[in-house]
DNA sequence: CACATGATCGCCT
DNA sequence: GGCGATCATGTGG
């Protein structure tokens, strides 16, 4: 049978709301520090981009951290270099995005300084109000209601012009912490508490993860 | 609700 | 040649 593309309209990005645009900008120091400590960080934060003269954005819920070179879950993991993930051995602040499954896209924001290959996958958004609230529930749907495609891996976050990342102010969500999404072949890996996501909100990918989902 | 499945292709071995 | 840092749909309980 024919498969249906998506239900969601294919051409939709979110609209930033003036007034968050009043937030503090993260500078670079932001993303060079310790890539678990951004990855808590991110909630909350709103990632904006500007597409042809406004600007776009979604309030982050969902993030993982990657830690490079001994990370068997990572791209970079023991200091594999290749042109895709080259991105991520930029300095902090840039993006790395790949494309998975032939057909999804997975955005990243890379951490520490040049050469070291750490990022944060974003796994998960919210739009601003009146949106879908499942609109952005996973990093495929994420990329594509914010029009992210591989084009864009290596774009800088910092003064670039076309991308912010607004830190977020006032209450601090609650955070929860699990394991990571779809890492079962990275080894001991697979089991490293790197996932982080604000307790409270609607569209995180998925409910929280069971350590012990099927006891004999 | 909980699975199971197929789509689809760039990347790396 | 094999396989994903996923998702939408379909089945059955």
């Amino acid at each position: 049978m024919p498969r249906q593309q998506s239900s969601y309209s294919p051409d939709v990005r979110m609209r930033l709301d003036s007034e968050t645009l009043g937030l503090r900008e993260a500078g670079r120091e932001f993303y060079r520090r310790d890539t678990t400590l951004v990855a808590r960080d991110l909630i909350g934060a709103w990632l904006a981009r500007r597409y042809r003269g406004a600007w776009y954005g979604a309030r982050i819920v969902e993030t993982e951290a990657y830690l490079g070179s001994i990370d068997a879950a990572a791209h970079t993991y023991g200091g594999r270099r290749t042109p895709r993930v080259e991105p991520m051995y930029m300095d902090g602040g840039h993006l790395y995005v790949f494309l998975v499954y032939g057909m999804h896209h997975c955005a990243n924001i890379v951490t520490r300084s040049e050469g070291i290959g750490e990022a944060v996958l974003l796994r998960a958004a919210e739009g601003p109000a009146g949106a879908p609230a499942r609109l952005l529930a996973g990093p495929g749907r994420l990329c594509k209601a914010l029009g992210i495609t591989a084009a864009h891996s290596g774009a800088d976050l910092v003064a670039s012009g076309a991308w912010c990342l607004f830190l977020r102010s006032g209450g601090q969500p609650q955070i929860a912490v699990s394991a990571r999404i779809g890492v079962d072949y990275a080894g001991a890996a697979r089991e490293w508490p790197l996932r982080f996501f604000d307790k409270d909100s609607p569209a995180i990918s998925r409910p929280v993860i069971l350590r012990n989902p099927r006891p004999a």
